[in-house]
DNA sequence: CACCTAACGCAAAATATTTGCTTTATGAGC
DNA sequence: GCTCATAAAGCAAATATTTTGCGTTAGGTG
């Protein structure tokens, strides 16, 4: 089963996929991950349980998908004037939404996926975020790392501790990440 | 539902957990992922259907469970002499293993439990892995980084990559990580 | 405007999961 | 060793979910 993005746009096929995420969306609120099921959404969004599981699969892809979604960037992030400063603060509202409960649902639903495809796309939002705040500095004229040491240095450790180790995904530490990253312009080491 | 280790060891349970064990790791030979179910797997560890949904709560679990232990550091990791070449020489047989589909079904899987407590106890034995090798480096009276910077610097970008961008999940990349990682020797940068 | 077809609805069939109750086997206390 | 208390397993009925075949609908194309 093929991850499908838009199927035939502006269409039934649209309608449906909309109802569909919302339905989830809304049930999410109120209902724990265990309560939820593929029959329930299917009401909520008044479809039939058959054209979920035909068009998702099953109960873990459609959460993927919806988590995927969420996850998207769609605001550009906040300039700060340096490349540390948009890096702290994009870093640190990202670690505020994904140490959340809801976050944590999200990143593990996505996780969840058999579709190497879905986590994939989730590995090139970040790069998208990486690549603007680079281009930003370059701009500027500061002296940058390459976008895969951002994504080593930054986005690698920020990840690994979200997924591993939620108890070390701070600021605190997400300073220390990115200092290490970027050439250092005053202190030797 | 909490994680049972070994509950009443050496009991009933411990056969009925290692039968359930074995029935997997035998099925998951010849059936695809998604073949796999409760019932077949009771079916082949000679136990009903429902000892296992009381005890695992679903397959998910069952097999999230099943791939940790397979996880589970067993060997000490070879000797090389240095720091950086027991790294590498660990790192290499771990990616070797993790990029096989039978290593990335296993990391699936254990992404998948909604246990953040599995997933937790993953991250430990890489810290294990690490103090081991850390451990012997200082023995030498090598130079050495934390375990904090090795799992930040090595173990994060490695798992980062071998979950969401497999084919940047190479040898040549993590000499890159190691390299950075440790105290420089000979280079100034 | 008519046709082609992907996607949906419906409902029956097949599977999987849950649950109440009974039985078994282990470990503790004597 | 024996007995008791209980955690865990078995069994089977009751539910719930998932799959499937087939008829219907609605976008897109020529």
């Amino acid at each position: 089963m093929a991850i499908k993005e838009a199927v035939r746009p502006g269409g039934r096929s649209a309608r449906v996929q909309e109802a569909v995420h919302h339905a989830v969306r809304e049930l999410q609120i109120t209902k724990s991950r265990e309560e939820l099921s593929v029959p329930q959404i299917a009401n909520k969004a008044g479809v039939t349980p058959s054209t979920i599981y035909r068009r998702w699969g099953n109960l873990a892809e459609l959460l993927a998908d919806v988590s995927l979604e969420r996850l998207r960037p769609d605001v550009e992030p906040p300039q700060t004037g340096s490349l540390a400063g948009d890096l702290q603060a994009w870093g640190e509202q990202y670690l505020d939404e994904m140490t959340s409960p809801a976050g944590q649902w999200m990143l593990s639903d996505i996780m969840a996926s058999a579709e190497r495809e879905r986590r994939e796309r989730c590995c090139r939002y970040s790069e998208t975020i990486m690549t603007c705040l680079r281009e930003r500095a370059v701009k500027r004229g500061e002296a940058t790392p390459s976008v895969e040491d951002l994504m080593d240095g930054v986005i690698a450790p920020m990840t690994y501790r979200l997924l591993y180790d939620l108890d070390t995904a701070t600021p605190a530490r997400l300073s220390r990440w990115i200092a290490q990253t970027l050439p250092s312009t005053d202190s030797p080491d």
